[in-house]
This record gives structure tokens, C-alpha cells and sequence, in this order.
DNA sequence: CGCACACCTGAGAGCGCTACCAGCACAAGC
DNA sequence: GCTTGTGCTGGTAGCGCTCTCAGGTGTGCG
């Protein structure tokens, strides 16, 4: 246990254990062959020592990269303050613990693959994790990010895709305002160029049709503000209206906010259900009853799946659960 | 614009600029002697290539990291799933993209600091951002570390610290409280060992002495789920309060819920104040009063404080902006 | 003219690691 | 016996970059 102050190479791990540095680096790194002697005496260098593989020097001779890139699409670099993409970023960064990268974000313009060849250019880059994506965007991948690319809520036939089941966690709220009486069930969307967006919407329409019940669709952005807007509109539309379902809990939200300002009751007049269950939703007033949107889990499995370089199924979906509350 | 499939490296450079790869080695790297000709056609070679230089390369021979941890002490890992932790890590690996690093998030126990000597041992590690430290581990910082550690909320002789003005803000939302006419104000604090929660309470100790009011003290813990549970008992303590400050927003959004869960109304009977201006603060029912706390900038700071190996001044504090809304 | 002293350049070592390859021992097969 | 494997080992060539150092080539000054 004799902690140098220069920390241990690979070199004093073989020196002590008495192996070449070959033979060390096959025991460390887990491949090749090692006889059991060999790797045993290895293992104790390593524990004496106390040493952690320079992820720098590895990255360097195996020619992967040393930087998960975060890569957030949207009309302006402002989308990379949505509490969303921190959590993402987070999950990301607590994933990459086990391997030798590190997570960097940057915002990624909707239009043009400027951008993603910039990205393709650097060899710092251990792969990357869409956000937000564009189908447009994913059919512009460089070949030299081939592989190493993975895409929250879209894909392709060359870009694996980790996501939330939209629909279905949809459908599940949709089908609780259902269940609970309400038949007037109108909806606020999300921006229009996201596929995920566009998978609830579909949900809805397929519910609506089915139940023989007329579609209310008011264009949203994921914003509160623009949910608090939302409802002015609605109320405008289909004074009627018993029951919303928002695209996203900050949307819900705002709408809430909107059909209070109004003077309705949440959720005595209007019900509202939310997707995403994100920290608030269980303190907000009332406490939004919403599908959850396992983020973590779907961000870490996309990191890893790009960190260890290993073929992929091409989508992997997370199911929602719908978390009952108070507004429906 | 030859777009190789190779990323270009700095032979390529070199050899398309005419020059050794010393030469271009400085211009790039913005060190050393190199004339003014050699510096231009170096410029127009790496634009032409594309080039980027490899941050591992880099870092090997710089005998720099690769990786800025930033590290959460807490009683249980349990602590990383703190919107809050996501928020700095977020800032942070965005502020990591214009260096040769990226972000890695880990949980630092409370006790001992086996978790510290471990990363100092790790030559992957370019730097650490300490989260929600303690004074001790501070002191226990190896000095492996040294200078490359930056804390966020407290500092030591040998850890630079950045932070938000804790006291200010606190400050500034009592005297809010105050000001608007209330003078039975309750505080619900956070976790003891954390010192920046002291300070926010010495904070309302020393406005309520000064004023000449009672203090009301009820401990918390940063949760909302804890906030609703402390607005019981206050009112079973207190029950004539008319104001509460509350450490954080969450704990304030909690305590609304539970005063109005009593019966109370916000603002009508009692005033909530929170810290923070967490996203959710704007659209929460009512809208909440809150000091706001630049996260952000406080971890971009400390992330490129470590980042770049230069002299920090100890201690950098934020200033707090107290956001009026409704709740108070 | 010689010498110091600037400014500038390129050769080359080497950061820590992995991967390739040659080599060794021993066992099994013709 | 000789070949062919199988299991293991160590030497060594780099990965792409920075940095030291030995040399240039001017310019000013004694």
C-alpha cells in the first residue's frame, strides 16, 4: 500500500509482479491469454499499487475517443437549458464512470450536418448521444461516426434508437381521462419536427377515432408558458372541454396554471394529464397525475450502448407507466 | 476541404503546411516562437484539414486528465438523482466542450475519504468539482489533488469554492417577508452538515434578532416531500405563522402544499419564500417567491477552474436576485 | 570583423498503453 | 522422428502529441 506520489504505470505493475508489461496488460485490460499464476500476481501488483489504467494513454493506441458527445438539436443553443437535457446529461455522465470518457454537451443547429462533421472530425469524440433529433439529421450521419452513434427518441436504419414508449404512455393517460368519464379530451402537441411528438399525437388520434370521439389539437412547444397559452385557446375552441392531455409535464403545467387564471377547477371542471413525470409534478398543485418517462435509464442505456462499441438492436423502449395523481 | 476518411492529425498539418511538426505543433498550441508566414499557412492548413487535435494524444503527453469528476458527497448514492446534482452537471459538460475533457459524475461518501484517494490515483482525472462537501473531506483533499479541485459552496485554504451569496439571498427573502408586513416568519432549514444551509440560517437568526421577532426553526433536508411534512409542524408548534422561508424551492413547493393541504391559504394566510428559481418556481400554483441561485454559472465557473491550471481566487461568491411572484 | 542575443526551426525523445508477432514449452498426431 | 497445434510470454512498434535541445538566420553592438 505504499502510495506513490507519481501514480503507478502499467510498467511498475509488471516490474512487481515480475511479468513484462505484455503480460500486465493482458491481465488489466482482460484479453489475450494469462496463466493463472501470472494473472493472480497481477492482480495483487495492481492492489498494491492502487493502479487505474491512464484512460488517456488507452484511448490514444486503441483510437477510440475520450469524449461522450451530448448533441442536443434545436433552432437555438437555448435549448440546452431544459431541465431535460440535464438529466440526460447526468445519466450520461453517471454511466461513463466505468469506462474512459466523459461527457461533453453542445447544441447541434436543426439544419445542415455541419455540425455532426465537426463531430466526425474529431478524433477526441468517443461517440455520441442524439437529443432531440431530426430524421433529416440522422440520414446525414458521417460515415466516420458510424457505430458510434446513439439517438434518444428516433433512429434509423444505421442509428440505434433509445426511447420512452410515446404511444403507449400516451395511451395510458388517454385511456385514465377516458375511464374516468370524461369524453370531451382535447390535446396539446409538441413541436412538430419531433418524431416522438408526433407518436402521441398519432396515439391520440387513434384513441379519439376509435372511441368515436371528436380530435381538439392545439400545436405546443414544450414549453409551460406556451401551455399556459394553450389553454386560453382551447377554452376558446371547445368551451366544453372536460378533460386535457399535454405532451409534457412542463406543458401540463402551464396549463394548469392557464385554466386556474380562468377560473376553472383542476380537476373538478377539466382533468389534465401530463407525460414525463418530472420532479415537480408530485408537489405541484394540484399534483399532476402523468406517464413516466424513465429518462435516466433510457440516457445511461444510450451512453453505454456507445461507450462499449458492441451491435445494438436498433430500438430499445423503455414502457411507461402512468403515475395517478390529483388533476385526473 | 477534402473531407479523408482519417481524421487529419498534425503530421497532415505539417506536411501540408509546409512545415515541421514542431512548428506546427506551436502555432496550434498557441506556445512557443513561430513567424508570422509559418503561423498563417499553419492556420490555413489546419482549416483546410479540418483538423482537431486528439485530446487523448494530448493528454498523454501533458500528463493532464482527461476526466472532471464532479463528485457528490451524501449520505447514499442516492444524492445523484438531485435535479440540482443534474443541473451542475449539465453546466459543466457544457463548459468542458473548449477543453480536452469531459464530464464524470460520482458519489462521494460522507465519511473517510477512501472515495478522494481513489480519484487522486486516477491519472484519467484532469480535475474535481466537489458538490455538497463537507469541511473535513476538505481537509482530507490528497495532494495528488492539489490544485485541481474546485469546490461548490464551501472552501478551504486549499480549495478554491464557488458559490451563491447563501446569506444574501436568504437575506433578501426574509426582508421580503418582512417588508410585505408579516413578523411571525418561520424558516425550514437543510441538512446540518452542509455548511451552506448554516449559513442561510445564521442569515434568518440574525434578521429575526435584529427585528426583535421569535425565531421558528423546523429542520428539512432539501425535499419536497420533507417540506410538506415540516408545514404540519410549524403549524402545530406555530400555529399563528404567517410567513415561511424555506431553504430551497423544493422544500418550499412541499410546504405549500402542505399548508394548503391544511387549509391555509398562499399567500392569504401564510407567505412562502423559496431559493433557488428552480424551473418549475414560475409555474407552480401560485407562482413562487424565490432567491434565485445561478447554478449554472456557479458550475461553469468551477468546471473551467479546474479546467484551466491557473491561480483561483478562494473564494468566488454569486450574487442572489431575489424573483417576486406570488407566493409572498 | 567578431560576438552576443534575439527570433525561429526541425529532429527526436517519450508520455502509457495496446497489439502484433516471434518465440518457447509441452502435448498430441502422422 | 517431424510436424502441428495449444497455451502462454516478452520484445517492440507505434498511437498523436508536446517539449527540449541543438542548430540555424538575422540584427545590433563593441
Amino acid at each position: 500500500m505504499t502510495p506513490p506520489q507519481r501514480p503507478a504505470t502499467l510498467d511498475d505493475v509488471a516490474r512487481r509482479a515480475g511479468v513484462s508489461r505484455s503480460t500486465a496488460s493482458r491481465v488489466v485490460a482482460g484479453t489475450g491469454f494469462a496463466s493463472p499464476a501470472a494473472r493472480e500476481r497481477v492482480r495483487a501488483a495492481v492492489d498494491d499499487l492502487g493502479y487505474v489504467p491512464n484512460p488517456a494513454a488507452r484511448a490514444l493506441v486503441r483510437g477510440t475517443g475520450v469524449r461522450l458527445v451530448v448533441a442536443v438539436s434545436g433552432a437555438t443553443p437555448a435549448v440546452l437549458d431544459d431541465p431535460y437535457v440535464d438529466r440526460v446529461v447526468g445519466a450520461a455522465a453517471r454511466a461513463c464512470a466505468p469506462y474512459p470518457a466523459g461527457v461533453v454537451l453542445q447544441w447541434l443547429p436543426l439544419t445542415g450536418s455541419a455540425g455532426l462533421e465537426r463531430i466526425a472530425q474529431d478524433r477526441g469524440v468517443a461517440g455520441v448521444v442524439l437529443v432531440n433529433t431530426t430524421e433529416r439529421l440522422l440520414e446525414a450521419i458521417p460515415t466516420a461516426l458510424r457505430g458510434r452513434v446513439a439517438s434518444i427518441g428516433i433512429g434509423s436504419r444505421t442509428v440505434p434508437a433509445f426511447d420512452v414508449d410515446n404511444a403507449g404512455g400516451a395511451a395510458q393517460a388517454i385511456h385514465h381521462l377516458y375511464a374516468s368519464g370524461r369524453r370531451r379530451i382535447a390535446m396539446v402537441s409538441g413541436p412538430r419536427w419531433l418524431p416522438c411528438a408526433g407518436r402521441s399525437v398519432q396515439a391520440y388520434r387513434q384513441i379519439m377515432r376509435d372511441a368515436g370521439l371528436p380530435v381538439r389539437l392545439v400545436p405546443g412547444d414544450f414549453t409551460a408558458e406556451r401551455g399556459r397559452a394553450a389553454a386560453g385557446e382551447v377554452l376558446a375552441r371547445w368551451p366544453d372541454t372536460d378533460a386535457v392531455f399535454a405532451i409534457n409535464d412542463l406543458t401540463a403545467l402551464g396549463l394548469i396554471a392557464g385554466l386556474r387564471g380562468a377560473g376553472l377547477r383542476v380537476p373538478g371542471d377539466v382533468a389534465v394529464a401530463g407525460f414525463d413525470d418530472i420532479p415537480h409534478a408530485a408537489v405541484s398543485t394540484p399534483a399532476l397525475t402523468t406517464a413516466s418517462h424513465p429518462v435516466g435509464r433510457i440516457a445511461a442505456a444510450a451512453a453505454i450502448a456507445v461507450l462499449r462499441r458492441r451491435p445494438v438492436p436498433p430500438v430499445t423502449t423503455f414502457s411507461s407507466a402512468l403515475v395517478r395523481r390529483a388533476s385526473a
